[in-house]
DNA sequence: ATTATTATTGGTCAAATGATCAATAAGGTC
DNA sequence: GACCTTATTGATCATTTGACCAATAATAAT
């Protein structure tokens, strides 16, 4: 066996670590430490807690989505554990690998925040347009600006998984297709059948989710101020692309391409 | 001295390494490679090069760049090495710690990016507003499009790292403040010494400026698909500020707050 | 060519880290 | 209250990883 005797320090933490004077203070703490304590006074030894397995199984799920979203997935498990006051061995009693565990935090964080009655109620119209699009907007921008929801899901997509990329496939699937159906419709225009959805629609449902998005991201990733009044801000930009985007749509590229008569297949 | 002996394999290794068969093949490969091998086939021995010192170390700040904007300031500085064909060690005499060149990497990436040009040809009126406008976020887009900027402003956003929330202030008070200013002149407003900027204004300014960041978000990070045109689209962005930042100027908080006579200063 | 300088490498250390497991004890059952 | 099941712990393993350094070799100086 080897007797350890941290000797060595790296240089970062001279760096980090608030006060680690090596001179003064008591000498060779470490050390003494070492040799003197068998119990010590803090850590006053809590009773184990013994948890049926599913419960112990969300604990360690939403406690991961919480330390995750703030270290990345690059937290180390210990620091996980000591977060949620269990021992490290426990985490791989209910998840076998760290990898294991992002994959089921994804799954949690992705596949269960999508709200079925939002494509419902984006249809119903028998409301206003202008009042589905702004209700829809101001209960997606409650998950877009979820503090963990923003960092897993910037994190996730950094990191390279393919669940960030499936995800902005689906919100383009059915939220933008949905909205340009109903915008469609509203307006008069050739519905989604007869005319397939134009670049110029796709980017401007783009320009509509990244600004919205984007006061999420300022907040959890900058920490900058957040607007004095959310809702009244997002109504705000809702009702602002949904002035501009009447425009657009009738005057745009669709009446582009639709019409001129002489580019699409002869009659 | 241990000799060490590789037994063990972690649970990622079976889902992560391509072919490592225990069984099978030359047997304790790695102590016959201790011994025997003393010139190997492989790795063509190729020649030092040696740079100078200050080569060497725009080499490996430009590598880095690129390596932790893939990776994440939580890659590796053996595989940093690798990628730029020199030594481990050899990093440590260009920079003393990961963390110095990290922050090397800070003031490359964001404080050399930002062109002074910007505020002063946002400040030219001898050119029509809307067009300095749009000159002015074609060519500040370039910079947020950045592959590298992007993810490496994200990371250190999501780092904790103050230079991202410095930088987003030093945005807030050089781009909003000019474009505001300019629009406020453009529409015969009180200046911005007269009346600061409102809330309103403010949010006007980060919803534009999301919505034409997210066009380099969607790309870095999540994979899909940029707009087929992107001056095209971020100029239709800005036109459509444009038009929407009229209305809420003159009849929204200013007119508020300023005259509480008649709703517009004139009509 | 010879020598001096120093950029570069390869090997190594100590701590960090994902994973494993035998021993322990909490809580239910009879 | 004794017994049994199994959730929990703490120590430990093998590898990874930031950092360090003595030996080496590329280039300049003489």
């Amino acid at each position: 066996m080897i007797t350890k005797v941290k000797t060595g320090f790296r240089k970062k933490d001279h760096a980090s670590l608030k006060v680690q004077t090596p001179q003064a203070g008591p000498p060779d703490r470490n050390a003494a430490m070492k040799k003197s304590m068998k119990k010590k006074k803090k850590a006053p030894k809590k009773p184990r807690s013994r948890l049926a397995p599913g419960e112990r199984s969300d604990q360690i799920l939403h406690g991961a989505i919480s330390f995750f979203a703030e270290r990345g997935f690059g937290g180390q498990t210990r620091e996980l554990a000591l977060q949620l006051g269990i021992s490290q061995g426990l985490l791989y009693r209910y998840f076998p690998t760290k990898e294991l565990l992002i994959e089921r935090i994804y799954e949690e964080v992705f596949l269960r925040r999508f709200k079925p009655e939002w494509d419902v109620n984006l249809s119903d119209r028998s409301v206003p347009m202008l009042s589905r699009l702004v209700g829809f907007y101001l209960d997606y921008a409650t998950m877009l600006h979820d503090y963990e929801w923003g960092r897993i899901y910037l994190y996730s997509g950094l990191g390279g998984s393919s669940i960030a990329r499936r995800f902005a496939d689906h919100v383009r699937g059915s939220v933008f297709t949905r909205v340009i159906a109903e915008l469609r419709h509203e307006w008069g225009l050739p519905d989604l059948a007869a005319k397939p959805m134009s670049d110029e629609e796709t980017e401007m449902m783009w320009s509509l989710h990244g600004s919205i998005f984007y006061i999420g991201i300022r907040q959890s990733v900058y920490h900058v101020d957040p607007p004095r009044n959310v809702p009244a801000t997002v109504k705000q930009i809702v009702e602002s692309f949904f002035s501009n985007a009447r425009a657009l749509m009738a005057g745009g590229a669709l009446a582009r391409v639709q019409p001129k008569k002489e580019e699409t297949p002869r009659g």
